[in-house]
DNA sequence: AATCAAATTAGAATAATTCCAATTACAACT
DNA sequence: AGTTGTAATTGGAATTATTCTAATTTGATT
């Protein structure tokens, strides 16, 4: 992680690291407002503005995702491999599902000639 | 329309009617804001709350759908056929890509055993 | 015409996020 | 080691989209 601050001139302060760590560390996907506790218990001190800063600046180096289900808040994970979003309305449970190669070409063959992907975000809801 | 909103015991108002063909009339994805400037030409004195309402109620009843990008206000279009979206981050537009039942049938053979979908969203972003 | 529930309305409240101005931290020079 | 300058953090205010609330209006049914 270090590196890739560095190398875009950022420093990687212990708020970044920290944040990045957290994400890390579960692989579930937290809120701002989960991670501020969670980075509290070792940075007691830190704000809420400041984790919105570092999830702004980790994303922008494409070090975690953001994840958006409809109108509820912002979630973030670390997982950067290619995969689609599962949504129980049963337990409320965010499930990554990875996808192949080959997912993403038969998702690529929905598109027209002429339309140039730069990303896609794939959600299902339903039930496990 | 007004088949869908009686069977249900709801009256079709005619600030229901209007902001339906609102979104009738034209193939893009307003905000609730641009609705209301849109049907104000009609009913001047239709609130912002009341275009709230209508749209929740019109989206209940199936006659509509949400569509959410990102952090940005919802969007609203009366395409009831399954499809994609496409933002082109160029021009902004958002553009509809109606799915064949095959594309779906793609897009479910993702999910591992036992997922029930009840619902998805795919979206696009790149340039046309 | 009187009643009553449903719908509309204006404005207040809420929630997530962003902005702002002041402070703090730190790397690079002396 | 001390100074300087920029980047990062901070707390609180501001913003934005949306929902809530309480009062009024509407319209179908008696």
């Amino acid at each position: 992680m270090d590196r890739t601050l560095l190398k875009k001139g950022l420093r990687p302060t212990k708020q970044r690291s920290c944040v990045y760590e957290t994400l890390l560390s579960r692989k579930d996907h937290p809120t701002a407002d989960e991670i501020l506790l969670r980075v509290r218990k070792k940075l007691p001190t830190i704000s809420l503005a400041t984790v919105y800063n570092c999830l702004e600046t980790l994303a922008d180096c494409a070090l975690i995702r953001q994840v958006n289900f409809d109108r509820s808040p912002t979630r973030f994970c670390a997982n950067l491999s290619p995969h689609a979003h599962f949504k129980c309305s049963r337990t409320g449970e965010i499930h990554d599902l990875n996808l192949s190669n080959e997912d993403i070409l038969k998702l690529k063959s929905i598109l027209p000639n002429g339309f140039q992907v730069d990303d896609f975000d794939l959600t299902f809801n339903g039930t496990t």
